[in-house]
DNA sequence: ATATTTGTTTCATTATTTGAAACTATGTTT
DNA sequence: AAACATAGTTTCAAATAATGAAACAAATAT
């Protein structure tokens, strides 16, 4: 491991549970010792990527991410694309959308898009998905390498509700389902009453990169609905794929028909 | 130097006229050896903070850097209010308008708000705005500390069009007028026919830490417009420094009644 | 097909990182 | 108010990782 290495990944301490840190705290989290954190924080601080908190010396995200960030997306525009394409799921739906991106093995909430009808579910941009317990970390999963899906799929899954599906080999098994669907379906995963159905896109070597979510009360929601959603999900999943620059899975159901699900047995890349 | 800081100042030149770039590129930019730049590449692609094509070898942004602009978003939420000044600027005076963030001694534009009018004005999410020949750039030089203004004022600035003033002891004469003012005028020194209006907004040292500007075709600008546009800038700054949680500059117009620029003469912190 | 440019790896030399401990500043408890 | 505790910062000799020239490989241009 590189000294550029140990610096980096201080940078994946900051999340939007903790925005902002405290020396000591990220000292024993990396389990680094102190003098070396504060010497890595210091060139972080110089390069702009976090900044410290003059009278409280804790340490936060600096301009310089924003600005990278919005290089980034004038180079590849998937905020324009993606911003269309959630709209069109609140107006043909009425419900909550959001998509999610993958980056370093973490999936991130990118996009939310509020259902006019309700604020009933809470999710904001930069929110982190645990992968077994929402419909858009299972189908990211269901369509990732497999020594990937080995890696998450651990035992001692934390539970966020009764309904919360812990066990690897159940997990699974619903995984080869929504690949073979093309959507997940989640009841209650991370909040109980809420029931989401998810779809992913892909890179080009037809892997997923990110994944596109609607989110509704389990009270107003319907097995027809949720079909419904999930072949709509799906054609948008292949937009979004094509936007991106990408290919579709093997697997995965690229017809437009709403109500058919086609399975394709193409060879992978 | 520290080996952290050789690898991070290669961020800084991923910028939106250059997202990508060549190894052999970032080498000769940054005066550093090859073999060197390529170990700091790999590491910051190792972070997530760049990612590599493929096929063409270049390197450009990685989605880390998206994910760790939403969790400073999520914390600092200048979009939220400053998404609403915008609006406001847009709605009262028809015209384009933008606000610009200070990072690692860089000006760059955050957030831009297109007139419904015209698609005259052309500028983008992430461009990085010269001093000299901007008018956000010059009321943030107006304001800034003055080593500061010293290192921007060099001799040899370059010149966009025929208006641009280049001349160092000009430019800190108009500086010093902008001060009293609370706002800059730019006529033409980017885009030849764009009149531009900025002012500043300031972070809890009374420092500049952004701009806001109004853009539009000179041939629809008089000079009382501007100095309509002018003092509501004023006005719009105080609150974005207040929502900011700043402290004002001394000498910065605090008075919200248009048309009266009153001078304050506080000692600073 | 050959030359040229660009990206990647190697390896002995050199400089930088490293971590324990000392120090300072700030806040807390007795 | 004094002693204590906690967190951030600096120091320094020992340990380790960074360095850059050159060789190599791969892709591109001539």
């Amino acid at each position: 491991m590189t000294t550029i290495d140990k610096a980096l990944t201080l940078l994946a301490c900051f999340t939007t549970d903790q925005p902002s840190q405290k020396l000591t705290d990220l000292a024993r989290q990396s389990g680094m010792n102190k003098a070396g954190v504060f010497r890595y924080l210091s060139g972080l601080v110089r390069a702009g990527l976090l900044e410290q908190d003059a009278e409280t010396r804790r340490y936060r995200l600096g301009p310089e991410v924003i600005r990278l960030a919005q290089v980034r997306d004038s180079s590849i525009p998937i905020r324009n694309w993606m911003r269309r394409l959630l709209s069109q799921i609140t107006e043909q739906t009425g419900e909550t959308c959001h998509a999610a991106l993958i980056s370093q093995e973490r999936l991130f909430t990118y996009m939310v898009n509020d259902s006019p009808k309700s604020l009933q579910v809470r999710i904001s941009p930069g929110m982190q998905l645990p992968f077994h317990a929402t419909a858009s970390g299972q189908v990211f999963l269901a369509f990732a390498a497999d020594d990937f899906v080995t890696a998450q799929l651990t035992d001692n899954l934390p539970a966020f509700t009764d309904g919360t599906v812990t066990d690897p080999a159940e997990l699974r098994s619903r995984l080869q389902h929504f690949r073979k669907k093309g959507f997940s379906v989640s009841e209650g995963g991370v909040d109980a009453d809420v029931v989401s159905v998810a779809t992913s896109f892909f890179d080009a070597n037809a892997l997923p990169v990110g994944t596109i979510a609607i989110q509704a009360p389990a009270a107003r929601m319907t097995d027809s609905m949720i079909r419904s959603f999930g072949t709509m999900l799906c054609g948008i999943g292949v937009q979004a794929t094509h936007y991106y620059g990408g290919i579709l899975s093997a697997d995965f159901p690229d017809s437009h028909s709403p109500g058919v699900v086609t399975q394709h047995h193409q060879t992978r890349a």
